[in-house]
DNA sequence: ACAAGTTGACCACATCTGTAGTCTTATATT
DNA sequence: AATATAAGACTACAGATGTGGTCAACTTGT
């Protein structure tokens, strides 16, 4: 159930690509990540040992899909982290987060009218 | 520099008591968290191996302080998770937690204050 | 047909983490 | 003073993690 940091990297390849094999993987990160085939071969098969991964035969090779939602997955790991760090706030979350980074005036944005919509 | 669970559990204590002994963070713990004082023990010794905290004897036994800033780290925790999880993007991890675990109404008033602070 | 490359299967290994145990020394108690 | 206790120092140990190697089988270009 736990998904390390280089493990989501990889899912989130799942996420964006479904159906991608290894090799794709592989390519597509090469720009973020200087892993070999290998480690990124034996993320994968972590990924599909803890359920958050399938594959699917394709001749030769394998396709893997991933195998847990993405909001839910996301969702949950922002609770965890609130709880964790934030002793479950998420106000003062989002106060640091405004320090720390800037939020972009199209986040403010957003983040206004995520709020006028759940208050009601 | 990486502080993991477990140790943040207790450098909290830290953050929370300065100066306090190895067997009083066990106790302060001991509603949470059914640790040993040797595990606590440990924890407040990788802390200090990494410079999380100091120590400063008194006579027999040790004290420990913070050595890192308790809104600096949180800061960079934040930046470092949405980073991880969220492409660096805010606005939707507070929509997930939104979602998810359901701000409560002070909550909302909160960030809608820091909002309209942060947009001028 | 054969060499070279690609793929998956299995293996390796140091570090970090969670969770303690043991040993030594100093203190407190009887 | 002798003994029980408590603090710190050092040690342990299994599972997770980051990072990658070896090997055999299959495919593909020449």
């Amino acid at each position: 159930m736990k998904i390390s940091a280089a493990e989501l990297e990889v899912l989130s390849i799942l996420w964006e690509h479904p159906g991608i094999a290894a090799s794709d993987v592989h390519e597509t990160l090469a720009n973020d990540k200087d892993w070999t085939n290998r480690t990124v071969k034996t993320l994968l098969a972590r990924l599909v040992e803890k359920g958050a991964a399938v594959t699917q035969e394709d001749g030769r090779r394998y396709l893997y899909f991933p195998a847990i939602d993405e909001e839910a997955y996301k969702a949950k790991a922002a609770g965890q982290f609130i709880d964790r760090v934030f002793s479950g706030r998420a106000a003062p979350l989002v106060a640091h987060l405004a320090d720390s980074r800037g939020l972009t005036p199209q986040d403010i944005e957003e983040l206004e009218k995520l709020l006028g919509e759940l208050k009601k």
